[in-house]
DNA sequence: CGATCTAGATGCGTTGAACATCTAGATGAG
DNA sequence: CTCATCTAGATGTTCAACGCATCTAGATCG
């Protein structure tokens, strides 16, 4: 996710630009479902998808398939081929050191935002403070000095 | 954002199908400060938005403009062009009763994901329970029962 | 044999994201 | 006066993601 590196933020502290929100929280509970199970293919992993997921949107067959490879591509799962036990070919995925690692950083990222969300909850359902009188001109065109390079 | 109506959950909670994280959470950022400001420009927005961002992802002002079109457009909105005062005309904004409902939702489903993402961080973390040896082949193939429509 | 289940993959049309660019009035410096 | 800058809004383009449908193919079972 952070392949694209986030050229604007250079905090050391891992932020939610080159994610983009990717594949609808998918890439994490992926991850975290490795973790937990240790390793399953793809066809497994839909079933406690559905269960785990963060969202009341049904996830897509195919966001998952080409979730996985694209985790893989990044080397933040490995895969094996499995034939035997009868059925199709299953491709087996296992979490990388690398896959952990980056599911902490999924978790830092995830735990700022459900706070900054609940703070904004919260702001939202504030008892309405009595907005102030439409402001002068002067007010509105000039927000504060700050605001200047705001590209 | 409900303007697809999401055909997947007949249920009467808002739900996060339709809006597919719709413009980084600038919408209802957007809604917020309008409601506690009165009225706005999108450039005097454009300001404030920094100041309340959900993530330290930058909001591109492109996004900005064009998400106050779409409100307009679904009727959250209202604008009007505000020509006195110097400097080039404003289209200044001011919620519908449409769009304070449509502030209620947004804080509905943001409450949820908030909770649900922050129960994902703490399972996350939670000590690593030592995951069972390799599953016989069996438990992989029928992860469950009510696995059956996975579409 | 044919239907169904398991497992994975691909194709395509639409939409969103990131970034650059453009118009144009107002203002201020030289 | 002219040029640069600021304010305000809008558009265009490219690429990635999303949603949905479809496809292959082995295994199994009636």
């Amino acid at each position: 996710m952070p392949s694209k590196l986030c050229a604007r933020h250079t905090k050391k502290q891992p932020c939610t630009c080159g994610m983009g929100n990717l594949y609808r929280f998918v890439e994490p509970l992926i991850l975290h479902l490795l973790a937990i199970k240790g390793s399953a293919c793809g066809y497994a992993l839909l079933a406690d998808l559905e269960a785990h997921a963060l969202t009341d949107a049904a996830i897509d067959k195919a966001a998952l398939y080409r979730t996985l490879r694209h985790l893989e591509a990044n080397g933040k799962v490995q895969s094996a081929w499995e034939t035997d036990g009868g059925g199709p070919a299953r491709r087996v995925y296992t979490l990388t050191r690398d896959g952990e690692e980056h599911l902490e950083e999924w978790a830092a990222v995830l735990e700022h935002l459900a706070q900054a969300m609940d703070r904004f909850v919260r702001a939202v359902r504030k008892p309405k403070r009595r907005h102030t009188r439409p402001r002068s001109r002067a007010a509105i065109a000039s927000p504060s000095k700050k605001s200047r390079n705001v590209r």
